[in-house]
DNA sequence: GCCCGATTTTTGTGATCACAAGTTCGTATG
DNA sequence: CATACGAACTTGTGATCACAAAAATCGGGC
């Protein structure tokens, strides 16, 4: 037999690729909230018809990664007050659910692996680099949930990360302290020490602490 | 002016109709676990081309009402054990904090509506129509929850009711018993009562207890 | 200088088509 | 009789087009 790179790589279908690129930039802040879109820019600038691209904004539109008008324009949602609160208390609900379905399974290799990537979190907040803050804390996030082996719960969570994108972006990008994240070490500790209750208050800490920037 | 009926109704849009009737087909347990459908055959039954059939068909799969298979065939999803499991957990964690939300705002006329919806629930449940009891059931949750004015939750608690549908659908459609739902009841007791913890209660034991049929 | 109206442009929707990959069914061969 | 091979059909994907509605732009009038 011949040797090939990747055994099986069928088809790189167009309108996933798009949508897989489009959704990572909504996650991660690329995009200020109220950002419109179209069908035909989304084509031209993925060197595609507008076919793909209109299903790629379809599928992030029944996600909530995008909103549309009821004439049918797209773009990132500006979220109200009630929404937002809405998803934070969502993301604590399911991410502390997450957190304690995985504390059973979390090796001392899993929390070396948090501890790395907490760093490139508090770097990403020394240099004040909103999407790299967003990124790099998403990963700890998800390296830990995933140790759930709930994927349904993940896909929540993602979910509700999703449709925050774009405000956490806004919501960061005006940030101006330069202190590592507190509650992302006491989740470790946690972990460390087995303690399911002090988990779970570290995650709704953690994942609520987001709300108070928006009395300010 | 003239008397219309509807004052706007600017564009019926062909596919959020189809999206909007096979949601609903999917929801109320009308397709079977594992039921394959073709973008031509949407197309056909609902009288529109194959690209409304396209959009409708990846929005329910983008929800999770749809699966799809690697080479783009999609069917109504057969979930495994675990899936379930961990589908019937998020709609406790989401509805009993949906219901929490919804007992300060629970006045009296909301209560005897329920206690009108229950009526249709035993009304199904007496005949063994599954669909009939899929659907007045949801519609009794539904109406609690919309009183938590919390569109995002509710939004997400749907979400976990499409994908369980098919599966719903064949688990009640093999059940035998004809008691009317006892934790409605409970559930009713403890909006009268204002009771939150009995609430929380009631509505974790309505949501988990379709999970105990799956051991038989 | 400002606002209202008509025209032009942009944009989403739905239909149709060519194509490739997958599935199914029939036949022939061991 | 079972299995493998191949042909015919089915199916999803992506591109292109016509069309209607919405948005933007420009012009004229006050």
């Amino acid at each position: 037999m011949t040797l090939t790179a990747r055994p099986i790589d069928p088809a790189p279908l167009a309108h996933d690729r798009v949508y897989r690129q489009l959704r990572l930039r909504i996650m991660h802040g690329d995009m200020p909230p109220g950002h419109a879109l179209t069908l035909r820019g989304i084509g031209a600038e993925y060197r595609v018809s507008m076919t793909p691209a209109r299903e790629a904004a379809r599928r992030l539109v029944a996600e909530g990664a995008l909103t549309m008008s009821n004439s049918g324009r797209i773009a990132t949602p500006a979220l109200s007050n009630d929404r937002i609160e809405e998803l934070a208390a969502l993301r604590a609900l399911i991410e502390v659910e997450l957190a304690s379905r995985a504390l059973p399974r979390a090796h001392l290799a899993l929390i070396e692996r948090l501890q790395n990537i907490n760093a490139k979190v508090a770097d990403a907040v020394a240099q004040r680099d909103a999407v790299s803050y967003i990124r790099t804390n998403l990963e700890f996030h998800r390296t830990l949930y995933l140790r759930a082996q709930a994927p349904a719960m993940l896909a929540m969570a993602e979910t509700v990360w999703l449709q925050m994108g774009p405000t956490m972006s806004a919501l960061y990008g005006r940030l101006r302290r330069t202190e590592p994240p507190q509650f992302h070490r006491l989740i470790i500790a946690a972990l460390r020490a087995g303690d399911e209750p002090g988990l779970r208050l570290a995650v709704r800490s953690d994942v609520t602490q987001g709300l108070r920037m928006l009395a300010s």
